[in-house]
DNA sequence: CGCTAATGTCACAAAACTGTCATACTTATA
DNA sequence: TATAAGTATGACAGTTTTGTGACATTAGCG
């Protein structure tokens, strides 16, 4: 459903695209950097879902650079597949030290690498989904998929879960419309922005009953916000 | 024909590495952790096979994490060998007091660590396959491979018997398909997800005539779930 | 061998979910 | 207060996801 980003960090040029070439389905988006530093800032910037990153760069190891992102909480979950050409089993476990997820030996076929990429999304993807949200009487099971009010269950399409979810992780705060976007539809939907409104419009009916139809509040010209503060009366 | 998934719960990375690297072999899933929390989160999304611990972690010692496992209903089944570097008699006691399941004492060879496994998991296996589980009116006898819904008994296919299984084992979560499809059918298998959707549906018109229908529950958009609190309408 | 039970896939039907529009309503502000 | 910009809401049509029955293939067994 959504996409996955890929960023691939080589410094050789037919290499890159190579990867690039076999990801080319509908699940996946592919970006690339050439050097440690473009690859840092694209990190910054997209946060990929994943990266495939060669043993071997101009500046820095691909180890070295493994390390360093595992040091910044931000991005230290961003699961990382090596790619080498050498196969010695020394490698390997320097490499699984450093904190990469998967390694590749060069050459791989396409198959292997849709695989690998397939295996190390699944195992660290269904581990950050263990924890319970909770704001005033509502509590949202992210692992059992469930809503509840008080401990009536009640029930949203999988766009209002997500959306809610995303929201009650991180209460208080304001996204604008492009931000849900690109955070829960994925960052190369074609999406109007007034489908948000709709959305919330429906996540506000289903709470309403509960008295919980004020915990989502707009905010004029910035976008939604969850809050368990009441608006106060004027 | 399924594979054993292994968690290594190590701090030191050279070791970690090393059991992976020792273990891979197709029977064998290797994961690994570094903490205490680490590993708890991991067990809880992937309740591994088998544990292999290390006595000595940065924030709670072996045998207090074994002995916190030990009080979970969900993972007290999952066996768990200890690594130490200590050989003291004394030791080993309080590790089997606390609950694990075997021991072994560095530095040890791949053999022997493949060996020790294989014990384990026959004991184990042998003995946890008298498990009966329960919901609702349904009864699944894991060791007489029989299902009862009050004390007239049901029959299911072998599939159908392995599915209902697992969704006993772990009620109230979802799974989606293909996640199911990796615990019954294997990782490695090349089945549609469709498939599960007929099985589900064989399942449900098993227990249809006993009222049970509304215990599978599908969850849209995510996968099935297995649960005895039913859904209200608004 | 010839059965029967079990299994995996398909194709189509049924349901649920989405995105977009048109329109009504609010709010800010000149 | 008038006006424009920003939002809410109901309806609708197109998609996607599931449910269900049928069928071909396989596996096991007497």
């Amino acid at each position: 459903m959504m996409q996955t980003s890929v960023l691939v960090i080589d410094d050789e040029q037919p290499i890159r695209d190579m990867i690039c070439f076999a990801l080319r389905q509908p699940d996946f988006i592919c970006r690339h950097a050439e050097s440690a530093e473009q690859a840092y800032a694209r990190i910054c910037s997209e946060r990929p879902d994943i990266i495939l990153l060669d043993w071997m760069l101009p500046t820095a190891s691909g180890i070295d650079f493994t390390r360093m992102l595992r040091t910044k909480e931000l991005y230290r979950d961003i699961p990382i597949i090596m790619l080498t050409a050498r196969g010695e089993e020394n490698d390997k476990l320097k490499g699984f030290g450093a904190g990469c997820d998967d390694y590749i030996t060069k050459p791989f076929s396409t198959r292997e690498l849709a695989a690998r990429i397939g295996a190390v999304l699944k195992r660290t993807r269904s581990q950050k989904s263990r924890e319970i949200l909770t704001i005033d009487q509502l509590t949202l099971e992210s692992d059992n998929h469930r809503v509840l009010v008080g401990d009536t269950e009640i029930h949203l399409g999988p766009r209002e879960f997500e959306l809610l979810k995303f929201l009650m992780a991180h209460t208080e705060r304001v996204y604008s419309r492009s931000q849900l976007l690109d955070h829960i539809w994925g960052e190369a939907s074609y999406i109007e922005e007034r489908t948000i409104d709709v959305h919330m419009f429906r996540l506000r009916k289903v709470l309403k009953p509960y008295k919980l139809g004020r915990l989502i509040q707009t905010v004029r010209g910035a976008g939604y916000r969850l809050s368990a503060r009441k608006e106060r009366p004027v």
